[in-house]
RNA sequence: GCGAGAGUGGCGGAAUUGGCAGACGCACCAGACUUAGGAUCUGGCGGGUAAAACCGUGGGGGUUCGAGUCCCCCCUUUCGCACCA
């Protein structure tokens, strides 16, 4: 073995386990000198995972999600990547050009806060975080095309964040709108909602947070709300979870809006700016004949009006904002105690002509819908809890429809909430069905102006402005003359200047910088200030997996061609935390990118998967709870190829993963047991005797050819969808028991010991409680040499994606001289797969009672017959009448007795 | 309150389609090897019993020859949430 520098590595286990390797003719395995000596060579080799430019293999693109550069690398982390890796090696192994590039998502907050705290200058915490993240990444081994590596906060790439934009201005998807945001007003700036705590400003617990108006630049991501929600149906690689979440996030509703007018014939005087008429969004207009208030949300233009008059109602409207906001603080806005105030003003039912009253209530929202609603106590559940308490009138309009005619007509109990029903008390839509009274009282409404259908969307158009130094700058000017200006796409990027302290910024950091801000008009040339917000971090992961298919392309953000040849990602693998942000976003970008000719897809990932959380001791891993669990120390002490096996065999990778330090030690050992295996069994001449296997083996080494072949089916089979990692990892556990006991009876065998046997007499199991059908010799053999080299070749292989530098080593062990990426995945042989006998369970009544053992073949009579004629069998059912006799091929057998 | 998960030995988990509950690993116990063992190898290990019977997958019902798995009700717990009209 060649000799090389790993001082940096391996002084690293002398802080863990004490060191044993001065005993002489050591085979402990030694993690710490095999992943030195593989991960200089993989350092040496900058090429080694690089994506195929121009191939004609079929590609594969797996992608983890890219992490935020905060300085460590967490175990949540290292599962996501071990996941990832072990699909990239497997796809390798089957031959496929596989794209798997890593990036980081570096602009954001705690590069600013780090600034703060430190005086670090945000980019040089951030590119220095990186590099210690990235010298982690290799230590684990995590296999990355690193040429195509993308760092958000780098001009070239931020400035296509700001090509884009102009394209969405170009478009007319980019525009200006009044938002609230939160203010402090002791730092004069505007806050994250991270950055409020308890309703106050995180850096100043005496000051509570404002709300404030602020012009700002939103993407109308709204246009494409249809469509998000369509294709939903095409991600049938995706979680449904993760697409009923996005469902309810897009909340599509079809309604229908109806004017109230406010009443005239009352004494009060005339109408504030707001005008006259509360326009109401309803999706149940066939109900409208039950409607016996109006409801308006407290912030609602139309209250401002009523209370503008009234000092009382303004006080009350005051109280009801301040229990919305509260409950929106604490997460209950579900729970709110539900109050209202009467405005003492009427409105008129455009049906009937009718006035009800007008009230204010906390639990109408003024974002969602028309901030209004016309309240049907009879048939809405919050509405119905409302006129409950403040005694409003229920009217019955609705009887459900039943199939069983008892119980149609019959008065429902109350709220009655079903669609199924027929109008009653509705005037001439009496008698008519739900659906159709809809349609056409809708239709009435609009032609005769007063109201018409329409479809509501709860999602909201993307504001993207952050009154931040550490993003990307929006590129636009605003000029006296000519208003607002976009920068011309020559003059991009505009660069984010560096020569700035943040912790002395006052407001906005980039407005303090008069050589930034001050810039010249392009379409006049006078003077015009420059736009000092920067965008949402969102940008950057929205789109930055294209960018990973041509990373330095310096004309455009990619090339289409290159682009359509990985697109769609194959597999995409992260937190659910971003089931709905991060994921609809790119989305939609995506679709945005089609439209302006950059791609063809309508959408980006293929196929979704969504990894647990890492915990300890039945809580998240955090710094505040002191349960972290370092990757460094872990692979200080295990080894690299320890950290990765154990995050993938402690629970299946879409479950929440319990870490026990115990566990890995378990882990550590098996990995010893393979080593010294092959340390053991590695013959020089391997190569050669593979092919030599017989056709024609004895028992014991048939058996363990069949659990070689049934483990590379489980392998394969779960990397084909089912992903159950951990299951996997028991399989190779077993071979690997199975092998080691096949071994000792061999040797048994060779010095003419009497072989290790269960008290039976039976053929000696791999393990006491093998469930399936013995391995190991009935009779002594000596160890099939051939066989071994062969099962000792597939299982390196099998071991491959999860354990890459224990793989490498043994492959290298074995003789193989090429590289074990380009080698080929086994193949399982089912015939070699199959059981000869069978264990098959008897039961009487559904209890087991006896197993016999029959041949694989064996016919239905045959197994009944051995089955009835077995002694346990036999004492269970005499006297007793065979009522019913059930088989199950290669299952079970039960008889039925009375 | 709504939506989506989860609940199996001392612990992490397995049981892929309704068919032997507890694979694999940890911990623990015993034996072997050893000057030594926190190394290694072998075996044992749900409760219960001398052995059986029997009991056992959060609780209660049900369907079925047969239920961890399907149905109904309930409890606990995790995650998400925006009372969505």
């Amino acid at each position: 073995m060649p000799s090389h520098d790993n001082s940096e590595i391996a002084t690293a286990t002398k802080n863990g386990v004490p060191d044993r390797t001065d005993r002489p003719n050591d085979d402990r395995y030694d993690p710490q000198r095999v992943e030195a000596k593989w991960f200089s060579r993989w350092q040496s080799d900058p090429q080694l995972y690089a994506a195929e430019p121009n191939s004609t293999k079929k590609k594969y693109y797996v992608l983890e999600m890219l992490p935020y550069p905060s300085g460590v690398l967490h175990m949540g982390h290292v599962r996501n990547y071990s996941i990832g890796d072990a699909l990239a090696r497997y796809m390798w192994m089957n031959g496929y050009n596989v794209l798997h590039p890593m990036g980081w998502d570096s602009f954001g907050l705690p590069a600013e806060n780090a600034a703060i705290q430190n005086n670090t200058p945000p980019r040089q915490w951030t590119l220095g975080n990186i590099a210690k993240m990235k010298v982690q990444m290799n230590r684990i081994g995590f296999a990355y095309d690193w040429s195509r590596e993308v760092t958000t906060c780098l001009p070239d790439y931020y400035r296509w964040n700001q090509w884009f934009f102009l394209k969405f201005y170009e478009k007319g998807l980019a525009y200006r709108k009044k938002s609230r945001v939160n203010w402090c007003p002791k730092c004069c700036t505007v806050l994250a909602n991270e950055q409020v705590v308890k309703g106050r400003c995180w850096r100043h617990e005496d000051t509570l947070v404002e709300q404030r108006d602020l012009e700002q630049w939103f993407l109308r991501i709204t246009k494409y709300a249809d469509e998000l929600l369509r294709d939903l149906d095409k991600l049938a690689g995706w979680p449904e979870k993760v697409r009923t979440m996005q469902r309810n996030w897009i909340g599509r509703s079809e309604g229908t809006l109806v004017d109230f007018k406010l009443d005239y014939a009352e004494k009060h005087s005339g109408f504030g700016p707001a005008g006259s008429t509360i326009t109401v969004f309803t999706t149940r207009i066939d109900t409208i004949f039950g409607a016996t208030s109006v409801q308006l949300a407290p912030e609602h233009p139309i209250v401002a009006d009523l209370a503008a008059a009234n000092p009382e109602l303004r006080a009350k409207v005051d109280q009801l904002i301040a229990e919305q906001r509260k409950a929106k603080e604490v997460g209950d806005i579900g729970e709110i105690e539900k109050h209202g105030v009467p405005t003492g003003r009427y409105a008129i039912n455009p049906f009937n002509g009718e006035k009800v009253p007008v009230w204010v209530a906390n639990y109408i929202l003024i974002d969602y819908g028309t901030g209004a609603i016309m309240s049907v106590p009879a048939h809405d559940d919050r509405d119905y809890e409302f006129a409950k308490k403040y005694k409003v009138e229920i009217r019955l309009v609705i009887l459900p429809i039943s199939n069983d005619p008892e119980e149609t007509m019959a008065e429902p109990s109350l709220p009655y909430i079903g669609n199924e029903g027929m109008l009653i008390n509705s005037g001439a839509y009496s008698g008519l069905e739900c659906s159709a009274a809809i349609k056409k009282m809708s239709a009435f409404a609009e032609q005769n102006g007063f109201g018409k259908a329409t479809i509501t969307y709860r999602l909201k158009d993307w504001g993207i402005s952050r009154q931040r130094y550490w993003g990307t700058p929006i590129p636009m000017l605003y000029c006296e003359k000519d208003g607002i200006v976009p920068v011309p796409e020559k003059d991009l990027p505009v660069i984010l200047p560096e020569n700035i302290e943040i912790a002395l910024a006052f407001g906005s950091p980039l407005s303090g910088l008069p050589e930034f801000v001050n810039a010249t008009c392009p379409e006049c040339g006078g003077p015009a200030r420059r736009e000092t917000d920067t965008m949402d971090t969102f940008v950057d992961s929205s789109w930055y997996f294209y960018r990973y298919t041509d990373a330095h392309n310096y004309h455009a953000p990619f090339d289409s061609k290159t682009a359509q040849y990985w697109f769609p990602i194959d597999q995409y693998i992260g937190g659910i935390e971003h089931a709905i942000l991060h994921l609809i976003y790119s989305r939609f970008w995506s679709k945005f990118m089609r439209d302006i000719g950059l791609i063809t897809n309508d959408e980006p990932i293929e196929r979704l998967f969504t990894q647990g959380m890492v915990i300890k001791d039945g809580a998240k891993m955090s710094k505040s709870l002191g349960n972290i669990v370092s990757p460094d120390e872990m692979v200080a002490r295990y080894g690299a190829d320890a950290a990765r096996l154990y995050s993938l065999f402690a629970a299946p990778p879409d479950r929440d993963l319990d870490w026990q330090d115990a566990g890995i030690e378990g882990i550590q050992r098996f990995l010893g047991r393979v080593y010294r295996f092959v340390l053991r069994n590695a013959k020089p001449d391997d190569s050669d005797l593979r092919r030599a296997v017989s056709t024609d083996l004895p028992p014991g080494a048939r058996a363990i050819r069949r659990k070689l072949h049934q483990t590379i089916k489980r392998v394969s089979d779960d990397f084909q969808g089912r992903w159950h990692f951990n299951t996997c990892i028991s399989a190779i556990m077993e071979l690997m028991n199975a092998l080691y006991v096949y071994e000792e009876a061999a040797a048994s065998a060779h010095v003419g010991r009497a072989l290790p046997s269960t008290s039976s007499g039976q053929a000696l199991p791999a393990t006491a409680n093998s469930a399936t059908a013995p391995v190991g010799p009935s009779q002594p053999e000596p160890a099939d040499v051939a066989l071994l080299a062969e099962v000792q070749r597939d299982l390196v292989l099998l071991l491959a994606p999860f354990a890459p530098y224990l793989a490498h080593e043994l492959w290298e062990m074995l003789g193989e001289k090429g590289n074990l990426l380009k080698a080929s995945w086994p193949q399982y042989d089912a015939a070699l797969a199959k059981e000869e006998e069978l264990e098959i369970p008897v039961q009487i009544n559904g209890k087991l009672r006896s197993k016999i053992v029959v041949p694989a073949d064996a016919s239905e009579e045959y197994i009944l017959e051995r089955a009835l004629a077995d002694e346990k069998v036999q004492a269970a059912i005499a006297g007793k009448q065979i009522v019913k006799k059930i088989f199950v091929p290669g299952k079970l057998v039960n008889i039925v007795v009375r």
